[in-house]
DNA sequence: CTGTTAGCGCTTTCAA
DNA sequence: TTGAAAGCGCTAACAG
């Protein structure tokens, strides 16, 4: 207690051992270039001593922390934060720690962290742009200074820089609402989230094809684009929306689990039936619908894999030499319909 | 494109302006030692060459890297990275960061994780231990090699050098458990979580203790201590017991929240009326209680202002001077019952 | 008010 | 196979 004990450095162990600090670095190194003899030395002395090698000064004479910065929208989403595992987990491997930052749905603090993360802290950068994102200026300036970045969900194809890990959005509302369809529904109402974002301006797009596909007529008064960024606020835009309809869908397919669930909560509350007389289809699938009496069935987004891929491409960009002008990558993952009881 | 620019550093900035490093560096820095106009020149020169700071230089020369190490057992546990958003909130009033890492639930991830953060990348730490975590040498251990600590959740009381953010996890069962004998309730059942967690068995404690104090028999055929790690298990070994169950529940404690929901969720399969025939109490309370039908009564945890208070704890650890002696702390934070449709 | 200089702890040429 | 020494970019003590 008390006694603060310096840490030990390589320059401790060179002076115990009588060697320089170059023998020890390479020898801690397992460098081959160092006697096997002297290597055990100097391994079993660290040992001995304690000693834990020092990251910062590592990275600033290497010029690599061995960090990936990950910047999501929010942090109260299971997406992210199943993404962000999947990051956690890929990196892991390759021995990368992952530093989250959340621009809590905001423009301004999106460019605040991520010139936080020009400072030289983190290799690369693993994004998924706010939906205020409309200039990418700041994400093209930090490719240019030679930081790696990669993009998921609401990815924005004009950043020609960076890779782009993605679904397709489009196709995936398509065939949730052909079954739909399929299973007889006729006034299917569409509850989507903010328009500015890509991923629901795809799904949008692909309920309007389905019901154009098969001739359903299109509602208006059935669409909703839930403009609310926070739990609360949605639950009332929601529960408002089914308060008060003009026609009554018989079935709902809701651009997110949580839009399913609120949903669900909705049409139980007035009295609904389901999937008797309204059937549910959420978007995500992250444990929560499958809890939820009646289960939801929703499209399966593969998160966690996202975020492998994601640190993936970031981890090869970050093994490219430098000189060769990186070509963009476009990942696209495959969805599924996972049926439960609320359809 | 291509042409890798080379990054602005401060000698830069001096050599154009004809003065020195050190110069530079005050002005940036905002030092009153130095002259308005040279501040200044300083200032937009920087600006106009783009200059952006070296993190890592200066970490390496200030022996502060302003990063706040984060271990938790899991991601996918909602109280945990509502705790990891109050801390972060926080933190970064006070210009740190935050690097998230997970144990994994297991003992030897987490002696990892620490070893990882012995290496200088984290000013101090903060963390839950896992419930394997018996042996608490390897806390104790970076304490004493200078690094401070604050222990969150499953606390152990043993660790002397380390400060403490608690709630009264019996107290509170108590109250919640109290709540449901004064509606009546006779034959309450507990599902508890992992009997290594302290939290777990202080719960246990808290529901024992009311039983007792009101003369309510206690029927162990009623008691489960849900053993799993895994949402999908813990999903099938509560649903397993409550089909299996000898004598039936008017009312169920449940330790957590997802405990509460897959609790109404059997019991709703089996076909009882929440709260007619059961009631149903969680324990957390973090949204999701709140979307499901019927939405869960709970023991109202302050998961973020613990993180909050963590980081308030750990700061004011880093600004103490280093010879004096750390007094630890042990905060206890308020819960409260908050009553929704499911008692 | 400003400059000089010695580090911070490690990596990595270049020589020996 | 090893050592000496020059950085990496910045801070801070000391001198002026």
């Amino acid at each position: 207690m008390g006694l603060k004990k310096r840490r030990v450095k390589l320059e401790d162990i060179a002076r115990k051992l009588n060697i320089s600090i170059a023998t020890v670095s390479r020898a801690l190194d397992e460098n081959p270039r160092v006697k096997l003899s002297t290597r055990e030395k100097v391994l079993s002395m660290a040992k001995l001593m304690g000693y834990m090698p020092n990251q910062i000064a590592k990275s600033l004479s290497s010029g690599k922390t061995n960090i990936i910065g990950v910047l999501i929208p929010r942090y109260d989403e299971p997406f992210f934060i199943e993404v962000c595992r999947g990051i956690d987990q890929y990196a892991r491997r390759y021995n990368y720690k992952i530093l989250i930052s959340s621009s809590r749905n905001s423009y301004e603090f999106e460019k605040e962290n991520l010139i936080s993360f020009e400072k030289g802290l983190v290799d690369g950068v693993i994004l998924s742009p706010t939906h205020e994102t409309e200039n990418v200026a700041h994400l093209n300036e930090l490719i240019d200074k030679g930081i790696p970045m990669v993009l998921f969900d609401n990815i924005r194809e004009e950043v020609s820089g960076a890779d782009h890990v993605m679904i397709d959005d489009e196709k995936a509302s398509f065939t949730a609402v052909e079954f739909l369809i399929k299973k007889g529904r006729k006034k299917i109402a569409f509850i989507g989230g903010i328009k500015q974002k890509k991923v629901f301006q795809d799904r949008y797009k692909g309920y309007i094809a389905a019901l154009r596909q098969y001739n359903i007529p299109i509602y208006d008064e059935l669409i909703l684009h839930c403009n609310s960024l926070d739990r609360e606020f949605e639950d009332k835009e929601i529960l408002s929306f089914f308060r008060h309809l003009p026609i009554y869908p018989d079935a709902v397919f809701a651009c997110t689990d949580n839009y399913g669930l609120l949903t669900m909560k909705s049409l139980l509350k007035i009295g609904k039936k389901i999937p008797e007389e309204v059937s549910v289809i959420g978007f995500g699938d992250l444990g929560l619908g499958e809890v939820f009496v009646p289960s939801l069935t929703c499209v399966s987004q593969p998160s966690f894999e996202m975020g492998q891929k994601a640190a993936e491409l970031l981890i090869n960009q970050l093994n490219e030499s430098d000189d060769v002008d990186h070509k963009k990558t476009i990942l696209r993952l495959e969805t599924k319909l996972t049926q439960r009881e609320s359809t």
